[in-house]
DNA sequence: GGCATATTCAACCATGTGGTTGATGATAGA
DNA sequence: TCTATCATCAACCACATGGTTGAATATGCC
């Protein structure tokens, strides 16, 4: 890629990095935690997480032999910025964005869960 | 792609298409006008429209034999608030978005471009 | 040391993306 | 009607992306 907002909203564009990023909303996580509700391989993962910290959205820190992942929400802010003076919505409405995140697991759950789990990779 | 929420960012990850949303914001315009300040061929152009419309950002009327082209900021609050919700940024602020276009486009005359002229293909 | 775990690397594959050029279809205007 | 203009379509190309598998690299633990 080149800019960083190209590359900010490019790793946005894909629902599994996206569900990576509400995950690390919660904590910070070991690559193998981050990967374990999706399916798909760990490599896969890891490349997602590239991807991320290519862009700034997280960070990876190793202690040991474990890789830890923290989300850098910073990097949005430009984002946020941008998308904000096109929209010229409403001010910022935190409420709004948790009845979303609700929202979009209630209706994943109809399909392809068990109830009660963890969030999982969701359409986020 | 599939999920809108994809469909909007990967819309937004291209400078180009960033820098017609930006064109769009001023007025209506007609394809042609879109595709002047760009150095691309209008097929390119009419390329980046079309993903702009797939994605809600953007809607095309045709009127003649002329196609406008409009914005639609509603397509950007979905994203919006998924945005706001990892920020947690300080309340909307429309000023920091007008300094931020302006910065971008300073810095971009420093490259390319007479001076003076209307804004053009930068990297918005 | 030796083994298991954590993570990435490398090679590969299918598909998507951003661009080109040339042809095509509408429509406005002389 | 003839021609120029507006916009898209179709075919193509180079390259990026998202996934796989198998090997490699580190580190922790017995």
């Amino acid at each position: 890629m080149s800019d960083p907002l190209s590359t900010v909203f490019a790793a946005l564009a894909d629902p599994t990095r996206r569900a990576i990023l509400a995950m690390l909303l919660e904590d910070d996580m070991a690559v193998t935690d981050v990967a374990e509700p999706f399916e798909m391989s760990l490599a896969a993962i890891s490349k997602h997480l590239a991807v991320l910290a290519e862009a700034g959205l997280i960070s990876r820190e190793k202690r040991g032999r474990v890789i830890w992942c923290r989300l850098e929400p910073d990097a949005l802010k430009q984002a946020s910025v941008w998308m904000q003076g096109f929209g010229q919505f409403e001010p910022v409405d935190l409420d709004a964005f948790e009845r979303f995140l609700e929202d979009e697991l209630r209706s994943a759950d109809a399909g392809d869960s068990p109830p009660g789990l963890c969030p999982g990779p969701r359409d986020i």
